[in-house]
RNA sequence: ACCCAGGUGGCGAAAUCGGUAGACGCGUUGGACUCAAAAUCCAAUGAUUUUAUAUCAUGCGGGUUCGAAUCCCGCCCUGGGUACCA
């Protein structure tokens, strides 16, 4: 007999919400936080790939209710972002709109999947009540600076305090600003002059960076938006171009973010990726003398220019020096004849091959007279942040190696190798030295002395960008004042992101310029009409740009904690309480960025006495991705012309360049073909468009990729638990294979896990009829039992999901073998499932007449007693690294019997094949191995 | 290009300490039940040939070891990230 999954699981559901069961409050028991990433919510709604962490992060919060904890498992939305202007700008709805339909679709799917989120503590970014403590956290960032002495972010009045008191004689901040002043000058400074200053020294500051930057489109476009060098949208040119813009001073934090991963249990790879991603490089900084002096845009004349180098043991083996394209001197280093096609390099967008540019211009080796060293313009190395120029040496590096080959440099040979040492020659003072640490002692010293360079650790990590030229963001509360940034005060907040019709960017800026009201009165500390800016007097312009969306999502789990707290943004006895993240999972997609960001934050506001703690999340578990074919077809750049993959390389239409774009699914049939009709009919602005076909068919080119809605291939969870129920999904999709690892979307083998639910249904049902039998179970019977829970929690400790699954099912198969239908065995093996399969266990709990929901019982634990202390032990017998025969042995016999025995089996003269045997290896407890 | 993963039967996978490769499930084949089908149950199922208690098998090529899916070196392929998708 079958279940009727649609009815119970509808019914359970409804007594979940109506009795609050998943609503967490501060109780005196132990406490576990466990979180998923925050989710974004799109329009194509909830995919499978989401539902992985869901499913994972419920069975785990259920487990632990389980064990006794008191479980927080929120929810939220991370509803600020990209895709919501995008379809505004589209159709003219406002994402205010959008995204709170987008969140009440959301909520209804994962409500279905019966996850046991507490929705209570439900917050969204671009709610008003959460947004003012982000804008709050921005201007505490903005009046913040870092100290290095005491290695934490500290209030700016203390800064201006100092420099009142001794100027920046004694102040070793976290800054861009080198020069040295007395208190005499400092109190000297006209405000503009102290202002810009300190703008250097603060945490959130405003200066030039790198964007994408699309003519066509007027706007600034995200990596995403790019491809190819071109918009995705209608595949315009896009360039690099300067702006203006917020930063934060994330790279103050580098070495604290790497420390700190110390006390993170993540895996390896990831910490890896943490550690790769800040980048901290050692080594020697150098300043040159170039060749051919340049002349900077304000006419100074620049004679030197610093580089890094990574090992300075190696100097003597310098034969190029780089700067990336992002150095302040990369436009004007050229010679004046190769200047064009340098600033051309410069101007394209990040080429990801081995790719460069000679300047023509060179400088002079350090040590060596008159040695001239060619400079040349590339992204292909890893720059630091600091100083964007790194000295190329291919006889000791390889990716310096790769770099020669590719544009024919020299080769200098610094070591060669005798008797296992390095012996540095044709090294000038390092000739004949055989240590590597000498050598660079040596280096160094030498630098110091001739005062060109010293020793230095950087870091790779840039400051990050913290504007956004777009409308649906949080608006950054900064208005100016004679061109100066003032923080909107405090008490103010939040200043609300105004109503706007109008979406499209407004040449490169965002399109709040249009709000209407958009002007702060100093004076009566209010927004009015931007109208009334009369800019010098009371009335001033507000910030148009927004904070990027990871601002609001850089600090959302603390909120949990506290999410209906007026008067600030937690509470210290509910941070006390809670303290931090027990268990993090989300994708390992948000490994870098997110995780950075968020890490900085927290420790930003640990500094200034927000809270306690210094990492935010005690362990971090990545799911796996799930992949999903994705199908795009070639459309010809500027011209309304298609043609079929694999003509792609055909001679005629060699000379054509292509946009891909992604189409979707349902317009492919098996083959990869495209139904040209159904494609035109979706597609009315390609109705006159011009398909070239090959065989007669068009062809897509299809790539198997992360589920996304850009992307159409989101497979959608809801005509899943439809069919075969929510339970079947929630345990198919943890079958699929291990939660870390990325998989392949495929629905084919959901009918092992139906018949697992069948057969464990009918364990309690005889003929349809719900029996169980209260007589005594077997010792055969409880070893089964108490053997599964046993192998339960030790696959739990490291997340073995699916394989817990396996072990469901052979216990299942062998208590249907054996008819056991007994209430002792039964009862814990339905409240081990209960994580899993929350519904049909709820129903058969009930059925055996508990009146309180499962979620209230404890998970049992095993009892040595049922499970055989096992006398004997089982060695498997094998014959030159091949396995023959098992042989089973008494625990106390000695090794010399075992011995014994072995030699005279009648088995062991059958493989020797009157061989002599050569050695006999016997590993205690595990294997034997005769060699013959 | 760089950084991080992954690659095991027809398929998803297991083997968590270097020790019996393929647990569990899907699919396929055969059988039982049935007038028949579905469902269910039972059995077989890595490959090869000479059917032997044979040989070869964990992306490819080497190495360490009595023993390697697991450790080391060099490749190939797939996926993710590369700083404005989230």
């Amino acid at each position: 007999m079958e279940y009727n999954y649609q009815e119970i699981e509808k019914r359970w559901q409804i007594y979940w919400k109506k009795n609050n069961i998943f609503r967490t409050k501060e109780k005196k028991k132990l406490k576990y936080y466990i979180l998923n990433m925050f989710p974004y919510p799109s329009g194509a709604g909830l995919h499978i790939g989401h539902c992985l962490g869901y499913i994972t992060s419920d069975i785990y919060a259920r487990y632990k209710r389980s064990q006794g904890y008191n479980v927080l498992n929120p929810i939220g939305f991370d509803s600020f972002g990209l895709p919501a202007e995008q379809y505004a700008i589209q159709t003219n709805k406002h994402p205010f709109e959008t995204t709170s339909q987008n969140i009440k679709k959301y909520k209804n799917q994962i409500n279905n999947l019966g996850i046991s989120f507490d929705w209570s503590r439900k917050i969204c970014t671009s709610d008003p009540n959460y947004y003012h403590w982000t804008q709050w956290m921005f201007i505490q960032i903005y009046n913040s600076w870092y100290d290095k002495d005491s290695e934490k972010a500290k209030s700016i009045n203390l800064l201006i305090k100092e420099f009142q008191k001794n100027g920046n004689f004694y102040v070793n901040a976290s800054t861009s600003f080198e020069k040295k002043f007395s208190s005499n000058i400092w109190n000297q400074l006209s405000v503009l002059e102290k202002e810009s200053i300190l703008l250097k020294y603060r945490l959130a500051y405003l200066s030039k960076s790198v964007v994408n930057w699309c003519p066509d489109l007027g706007t600034v476009l995200a990596n995403d938006e790019i491809e190819n060098g071109r918009s995705q949208r209608g595949g315009f040119p896009v360039q690099r171009k300067k702006m203006k813009q917020w930063h934060l001073r994330i790279s103050a934090y580098a070495n604290r973010l790497l420390k700190g991963l110390k006390y993170i249990e993540c895996s390896d790879s990831l910490k890896n990726l943490q550690s790769n991603w800040i980048g901290e490089l050692t080594g020697a900084f150098v300043v040159f003398d170039i060749v051919y002096p340049i002349y900077s845009k304000n006419n100074k004349i620049i004679k030197k220019i610093k580089s890094f180098i990574h090992h300075p043991e190696y100097i003597f083996g310098m034969s190029f020096v780089v700067l990336s394209s992002e150095h302040p001197l990369s436009k004007e280093i050229a010679i004046p004849s190769d200047q064009k096609k340098v600033l051309n390099f410069i101007q394209k967008t990040k080429n990801k091959n081995i790719s460069g540019i000679f300047t023509g211009n060179y400088v002079f080796h350090p040590f060596i007279t008159d040695q001239k060293i060619p400079i040349f313009i590339s992204d292909y190395f890893s720059f630091d942040n600091q100083i964007e120029s790194i000295i190329g040496i291919p006889c000791n590096d390889k990716k310096s190696e790769k770099f020669a080959n590719e544009f024919g440099i020299n080769f200098i040979q610094v070591n060669f190798c005798k008797k296992s040492q390095k012996i540095f020659f044709n090294s000038g003072f390092l000739n004949g030295l055989n240590s590597n640490k000498e050598a660079k002692k040596k280096v160094i010293a030498k630098l110091i002395e001739k005062k060109i360079g010293n020793k230095i650790t950087t870091y790779k990590i840039r400051d990050a960008i913290f504007s956004r030229q777009r409308y649906w963001g949080e608006p950054i509360p900064i208005y100016f004042k004679n061109k100066i940034p003032y923080a909107i005060p405090i008490e103010k907040l939040p200043i609300i992101l105004p109503k706007i019709e109008n979406f499209h960017p407004s040449d490169g800026k965002s399109p709040l310029i249009r709000a209407k009201k958009w002007a702060w009165d100093e004076k009566n500390m209010k927004i009015v009409s931007s109208i009334n800016i009369d800019d010098k007097k009371n009335i001033f312009p507000i910030e148009t740009d927004t904070m990027p969306s990871w601002a609001g999502s850089s600090w959302y789990y603390l909120r949990y904690m506290d999410p209906h707290n007026t008067k600030f943004f937690l509470s210290k006895e509910k941070e006390n309480f809670w303290k931090k993240v027990d268990l993090y999972i989300g994708g390992y997609e948000h490994g870098t960025g997110h995780l950075i960001y968020s890490r900085f934050w927290h420790k930003f506001l640990k500094d200034r006495g927000w809270i306690n703690t210094e990492e935010p999340f005690k362990k971090v578990l990545n799911q796996g991705m799930i992949l999903n074919y994705s199908y795009k077809i070639l459309k010809v750049i500027d011209k309304n012309i298609f043609i079929s993959y694999g003509l792609k390389n055909k001679e005629i239409f060699r000379s054509y360049s292509y946009q891909e774009i992604y189409v979707k699914t349902n317009l492919i049939n098996k083959k990869n073909e495209l139904d040209i009709n159904l494609f035109k009919k979706t597609y009315p602005s390609f109705y006159d468009s011009y398909f070239y076909l090959e065989n007669g068919v068009f062809i897509c080119k299809n790539k198997l990729e992360k589920m996304s809605k850009s992307k159409y291939n989101v497979v959608n969870p809801d005509h899943i638990s439809k069919k075969y129920g929510v339970d079947i999904f929630r345990l198919y999709e943890i079958f699929l294979g291990p939660v870390t690892q990325s998989k392949c979307w495929d629905d084919k083998k959901i009918n092992g896990i139906k018949n697992f639910i069948n057969k464990f249904w009918n364990l309690f049902h005889k003929n349809g009829v719900f029996q169980v039998s209260e007589i005594y179970p077997s010792s055969k019977e409880y070893y089964i039992l108490h053997h599964t829970i046993n192998s339960i929690h030790e696959k739990m400790k490291y997340f073995s999901l699916n394989t817990i699954i396996s072990s469901f099912m052979i216990i299942v198969n062998q208590l249907t073998i054996m008819k056991c239908n007994k209430r002792k065995i039964l009862e814990p093996l339905v409240k081990l499932i209960a994580p899993f399969a929350p519904h049909i266990t709820e129903e058969i709990w009930n059925k055996l007449g508990k009146k309180k929901s499962i979620i209230y019982s404890k998970i049992p634990m095993s009892n040595i007693k049922y499970l055989n202390k096992k006398d004997k032990v089982k060695y498997p017998i094998m014959f030159n690294n091949k396995l023959k025969f098992v042989e089973s042995f008494d625990k106390n016999i000695s090794i010399k019997e075992i011995k014994n025995y072995i030699f005279n089996h009648y088995k062991t003269k059958l493989f020797l094949k009157k061989k002599t045997i050569k050695k006999f290896i016997i590993i205690p407890n595990k294997i034997i191995n005769i060699l013959f």
